[in-house]
This record gives C-alpha cells, sequence and structure tokens, in this order.
DNA sequence: ATCTACCCATAGATAATCTATCTATCTGGC
DNA sequence: GCCAGATAGATAGATTATCTATGGGTAGAT
C-alpha cells in the first residue's frame, strides 16, 4: 500500500524555521499555520512537530519562552536566532537545488 | 549538523520508474542516468538503490531479468510493468501536490 | 599482474516521520 | 453543572528510508 505521508521528508525543519520569520509562535501555531497556508495540504502531525522543536532548540536555530497566550494559556513561544536564519537560508537554496535536479529527471522524457 | 542527504528523502522510488519508463535498465545503469540527468546533483548510493529495486520489485512494480549487458557482463535488468506506470501516475501528482504546498509557505513572506 | 570501471547485494547505523498515548486548560453548548 | 471539542505540550515505540560500510565478482586496459 503506497503509504503517503503527511509531509515530504526532510522538509519539516524548513518550513518551521520559515514559519517563524513572520513572527514567534507557539507549536500548536506553527502547525496551524502551516497546514493553514497550505490549503491543508501539509499536516504536522504532532509527534514530528515537537521533536521537531526539540532538534531546532539543541542545534540553537530557535529558542524558546513560556508566555501567555492571547486566549490566557500558558504556551511555548519559539523565535528563530541568527544562526537560525542562516540555516533556513542553506536549507532554501539546497531544497531548490534538489527539486530542480529531481525535475530535470522527471521532465527528461 | 545540517547533514544533507544526497537525495530528497520519498523520491528515489519515484525517481527509479521514470528512469525505467525510457527503457529496462540494470541498477547501475539507472543510478548513473540519475545521476548524469540531474547534473551530478542526485547520487543514487548503491545502498540505497538495491533495497529500493527489492521493494519495487516486491511491489510488483518493475520486473527483473538476467542479461548480458553490451559490455558482456551480466546484469539484471529492471522493467516498468503496468502497475508500475500507474504507481508513478499517482506518485507524480502527490509530489507536484506536496512541492506547490511547499512552495505556498515558502513563498508567504 | 594490477588497476579501474562495472555490477549485485546485505548489514547496521542514523534520521525522520507517524501512531498512539498522556497531561492539562479553556470555551461553548446543553 | 457537565461534556465535547479546541487549544497547548510532550514522549515512547514502530515504521520507513537513507547512508556507510562491506562483501562478492567480472571485463578490459596498462
Amino acid at each position: 500500500m503506497a503509504k503517503k505521508s503527511d509531509l515530504l521528508p526532510g522538509t519539516l525543519d524548513m518550513l518551521i524555521l520559515k514559519t517563524l520569520t513572520r513572527a514567534p509562535l507557539h507549536g500548536y501555531g506553527i502547525a496551524l499555520s502551516i497546514k493553514r497556508i497550505s490549503d491543508e495540504v501539509l499536516q504536522v502531525e504532532e509527534g514530528s512537530l515537537y521533536p521537531a522543536l526539540q532538534r531546532l532548540l539543541l542545534q540553537g536555530w530557535v529558542k524558546a519562552e513560556w508566555k501567555q497566550t492571547e486566549t490566557n494559556r500558558r504556551a511555548r513561544y519559539y523565535t528563530l536566532t541568527e544562526t537560525g536564519r542562516k540555516q533556513l537560508g542553506l536549507e532554501l537554496s539546497e531544497f531548490d537545488r534538489m527539486i530542480a535536479a529531481i525535475t530535470r529527471v522527471l521532465r527528461e522524457a
């Protein structure tokens, strides 16, 4: 059974970093944002999201801060760091390179 | 360490199936073809290639036949089956869908 | 003879994602 | 008052895919 994943593997960290360029967000908000902007195509499961955020924290690409949300809940807000921004740039250009290469193979009749 | 893979995970099977739409090829030839057409960007390691070919055989998406190469070696030639062709169609449209969705997220300033 | 390119394949490590599960609070409908 | 559903966080375990490393072997050129 062709098991379709909700994401293209290897792209989640990039998507999260990109999402955080607009504004700091908590995890749940990041998932909602990606889902909404992708027209519901990209579904970030919690079991993918939170481990990914831990990775990004460990790498120092984001930092986290506990705050109150507008709806008065406690939540952990993630902010892109300067090295995170650099990393995003690297990942974006590598992604472009890959997609261009894959497209060449797929177009070659 | 941002460990860059030689492939975008989740795309190898599709690349192999696509490569076989042109003509039956042996494993080594598939790897060379993908590498060449992608301008050396996509490097299919043997440890990725042969397990992938086993998967495709198991699924019935390709079939294999031992033959002699033009250079007089024995090699296993893989041919795309009819269900393999259908599968490729599915994977291509799913890939397009994913890329379009990711692009929306990455473009959203 | 030995080196390089050609060819197949598996084992084990690594990484990323998913499913499933758990905790907890807030809001709205009944 | 109570319950469902949305909001919010996190981890364990299974699954899958890739890479690294290794093994086997042949053909042709030097």
